[in-house]
DNA sequence: AGCACGCCGACT
DNA sequence: GTCGGCGTGCTC
């Protein structure tokens, strides 16, 4: 007997749409993407989304839908094909992709109406205009507006040097975007940026735009973490019917209900928050808009003076555009002139000539920033006889040396947890701990010491709260020199700082990570960017112990373009991405043996499912406790072209039940 | 996600 | 002897 089933999927983790009957009440009016609240397990029901509707004969009993709750779908198309190519491209489970792209705050009650009033957000006054570009801006801007007129998929990086004027090619485009009658996205990094960009757009993205009210700009809508819930509905309601024309915010918009996009930008496109690697799904926002993009015919643009290997490398390899910005827009100062000068011999943070660097901006009334790559006062305390490390008991890392207020104290920087100072070792007894090292409040107070009377702000991790205050005093001369930690480097304009001084370029560089290199060339060349923006030369001075370091190099030459082929090759050699993908495997669970058993099995039937692959480990993850779990991990290393032979493979792992398998593909987090 | 069903410690 | 801890399994 055949009946109507629709294919419901719900937000949950589970793996694959369940089958339900359709009452012939509802089947009318019932479309795919329409929520429905229907029955799962013995006594509870849930709202899902219809993913399809087909006639057959159910092989077995099947529950009915209970109720329809949309007049119209809540998903297009679109985004339902989109949750199904985010299970598979990132090895999830289908309801976790789902409630990645309905908002909790959507509600049950009115359910959704296509005409369903959006408020608009508020436009501000039309643009100043008349405004001179470089002329790679202009060529910049005229090659991107022909690939937006032509209303087809095309990827582009747009490499520009730091202070190269790529806000002002993006705010053009994004009109040239509007001018189609289309929407556009504008991605942002994390780190507090949003919110200045947001009200530059809605105060100069609206002029001259067809199509409405003579003045009236198209909504321009921010998505942020700290919405609303009434907010979010509004913006997500008004993408989806088209009243907002151009959302902004951090990873997340990457997954808002576009109903005609146009145009995607990622500005510092190479910036690890567009990964999400906290929970599942895994995604990257750059992928997820390369394929949004691809099915609405739209165009991406990558943004970044120091674009990821992954987007230089496709850059080279002619699967991404180039345009290349090669000129700074404030002309006269060129870019800033880097030198590599050698560390203190022993103990100290400063070397001579960083020293009196600092105390020449002090004498010209010019600012200077410093930055450390650790919070806290010294390293960790290690035994000068044995090497014992002073390590957190929760996470077996290393505690970091902190000055707090009541005096020194040990800081464990994953779970926050302190303990005293030791003051012998803990496993030979003897009295010879070595708190060498640097963290940002020990630079503070050495440089105090150096220069009496110097004015010193400090912003990191353990600033939080404070640091948009840090960064208006800093910014109005109520010191003279801001020392921190990379948080320091991203993105601002101080016009008075005309020194930015590196106090250890090693320490990043000495992370066991794969892209160690290539974090440290970008932030060493962004933190260069901070440095003479205005008409005052900058001056940036690197302190290293390694200066024939390939990176430290290519940063003192500005030759970003050799690092990237140098790395590239030494990518190739090792099989990391670029040059291969990258699947991690995490285990957890309560009995090591059972985690390291799983693990080895796991390893074992990967290295014979897929025998092209590479499988790394098993590993104790550098956590290898974590909130009472232990976890060991393996790294999957394979051809771009073998992924699904991969999580085929991945799938059908059996680990024992009292141990949890994570699957994260292309990660950036190893810990 | 939640909720039911399953086997081991401290209670009337 | 049981009440209940949460580890494990299932949801069309």
């Amino acid at each position: 007997m055949e009946t109507w089933i629709a294919e419901v999927a719900f937000p949950l983790p589970l793996d694959k749409p369940y089958d339900y009957s359709v009452p012939p009440e509802f089947r009318p009016r019932l479309r795919p993407g329409m929520r429905v609240r229907a029955p799962l397990g013995p006594r509870r029901s849930f709202v899902g989304v219809v993913f399809s509707l087909r006639l057959a004969a159910p092989d077995r009993e099947l529950k009915g839908i209970e109720a329809v709750i949309d007049d119209e779908p809540a998903l297009s198309e679109e985004m339902l094909e989109l949750s199904g190519w985010l299970a598979s491209r990132y090895c999830a489970r289908l309801g976790e992709c789902l409630r990645l792209l309905l908002p909790g705050v959507l509600g049950e009650k009115g359910g959704f109406r296509l005409r369903t009033e959006s408020r608009e957000a508020p436009g501000g006054p039309p643009p100043a205009g008349g405004f001179e570009m470089t002329p790679s801006q202009a060529a910049a801007v005229e090659s991107l507006s022909r690939e937006i007129r032509a209303r087809a998929f095309s990827a582009h990086l747009l490499f520009g040097v730091p202070a190269s004027g790529k806000t002002e090619v993006y705010l053009r485009i994004i009109r040239e975007a509007l001018k189609t009658g289309g929407q556009a996205l504008f991605l942002v990094p994390e780190i507090s940026l949003s919110l200045p960009f947001f009200e530059h757009f809605a105060r100069t993205a609206g002029g001259g735009l067809g199509g409405r009210a003579a003045g009236q700009p198209p909504p321009v809508a921010l998505w942020h973490s700290q919405l609303g819930a009434r907010e979010r509905r509004g913006v997500w309601l008004g993408l989806r019917s088209g009243a907002v024309r151009v959302a902004v915010g951090p990873r997340s918009a990457c997954l808002l209900p576009f109903k005609d996009l146009r145009l995607a930008v990622l500005d510092e496109e190479q910036d690890e928050s567009f990964k999400q690697d906290g929970k599942a799904p895994y995604y990257h926002a750059r992928d997820v808009v390369l394929e949004r993009a691809r099915r609405f015919g739209a165009v991406v643009v990558l943004g970044s003076a120091t674009p990821s290997l992954e987007s230089w490398e496709r850059a080279e390899a002619g699967a991404l555009g180039l345009v290349r910005m090669p000129e700074r827009v404030w002309g006269g100062t060129g870019a800033p002139a880097v030198r590599i000068v050698s560390k203190p011999a022993a103990g100290g943070c400063f070397g001579l000539e960083l020293v009196e660097a600092v105390r020449e901006r002090l004498r010209r009334r010019e600012q200077s920033i410093l930055l450390v790559n650790r919070r806290g006062f010294s390293n960790f305390a290690i035994c000068r006889r044995c090497g014992w490390v002073s390590r957190c008991p929760d996470c077996e890392v290393a505690f970091i040396h902190h000055r707090e207020e009541g005096g020194f104290r040990m800081r464990c920087h994953h779970c926050g947890r302190s303990a005293g100072v030791p003051d012998s070792c803990g496993k030979c007894g003897r009295p010879d701990l070595n708190f060498s090292g640097i963290g940002t409040q020990r630079v503070v107070s050495e440089i105090r010491r150096l220069l009496p009377g110097l004015r010193v702000l400090r912003m990191d991790r353990d600033s939080v709260g404070e640091d948009d205050a840090i960064h208006r005093r800093f910014r109005d001369g109520e010191a003279d020199v801001l020392v921190g930690t990379k948080l320091a480097a991203k993105g601002f304009h101080f016009p008075r700082v005309t020194l930015v001084g590196v106090v250890d370029a090693d320490t990043l560089l000495q992370m066991p990570d794969f892209r160690a290199a290539e974090r440290t060339v970008q932030f060493l060349i962004q933190a260069a960017g901070r440095s003479g923006r205005a008409e005052m030369p900058g001056q940036v001075l690197l302190q290293t112990s390694i200066p024939t370091h390939y990176a430290i190099q290519a940063v003192a030459r500005g030759d970003y373009d050799g690092f990237c082929r140098r790395e590239l090759g030494l990518r190739k050699e090792l099989r990391y991405p670029p040059a291969s993908a990258l699947v991690r495997l995490v285990f957890s669970g309560k009995t090591a043996s059972a985690v390291r058993g799983a693990a080895e099995a796991s390893a074992e039937s990967l290295r014979k499912a897929v025998p092209s692959s590479e499988v790394v480990g098993p590993a104790p993850g550098i956590l290898k406790k974590f909130a009472g779990s232990f976890r060991f991990h393996l790294l999957v290393k394979a051809g771009e072209a073998c992924l699904p032979e991969v999580f085929q493979a991945v799938k059908a792992l059996a680990p024992p039940s009292s141990v949890r398998l994570k699957v994260n593909v292309d990660p950036y987090d190893f810990v």
